[in-house]
DNA sequence: TATTGATACCTCGGATTACGATGTATAGCG
DNA sequence: CGCTATACATCGTAATCCGAGGTATCAATA
């Protein structure tokens, strides 16, 4: 999928993948794999601007040997998808104009 | 709409703004305006980018006085609006994944 | 034992691109 | 004469996706 498309949908989607649960960066990956690529760069670039952003929390755990950052969705974040489904009406316009007489 | 949420979706606007009749910049601004907004630097930054992508070919007129720049869709950018229709498939299953269990 | 692959984190630089600010120029109206 | 609409263009800034590279642990394989 084009890099240019996924601009606006990554973040929401990263919040949509802990929404439900509190994941981890590599689980989050291997989570939206099969309905969007994102390389580890980008995931982790965008989980640090969540953060910043309020829209989740982080919390480090050992586990294994290895540390484990789990992220915690916060009121603002889920704001931030339902904002995103409102915007849906308008991206569907968009759709129909580009789509219309063929 | 979020500056974001417009790349990847721009181009194909524009494209679609001119393949059912020849159009020029400021034209194409008014007839977006209700579907999207997009100021006049990014819309000739987008028209340059699509000429040397031969998504479209220019013929410059004149009209009352004032320089007219027409653009016509190539075989390229009607392909173009195609290969996007392919992909919205994907971005309905992005949607999907965002919204479900709530 | 050594090596590979999976897991798990991170940083840096390059490329793309939307947009505000700014500039140029003509036509028409009050 | 000033203002608005029309019509083009450039420049710099900010945002951000990604490849390339780095560190480290553990399990499986040769």
């Amino acid at each position: 999928m084009d890099a240019q498309l996924k601009r606006g949908v990554l973040d929401v989607c990263v919040l949509a993948a802990i929404k439900n649960e509190d994941s981890y960066g590599y689980k989050i990956i291997k989570d939206l794999s099969p309905i969007v690529e994102l390389s580890e760069s980008t995931l982790y670039t965008i989980l640090k601007r969540l953060e910043t952003a309020s829209m989740l929390v982080v919390r480090s755990t050992e586990f294994e040997g290895r540390l484990r950052k789990y992220y915690h969705i916060t009121p603002r974040g889920l704001q931030r998808i339902l904002d995103f489904k409102n915007e849906w009406k308008e991206i569907m316009d968009i759709y129909s104009f580009i789509g219309k007489e063929d």
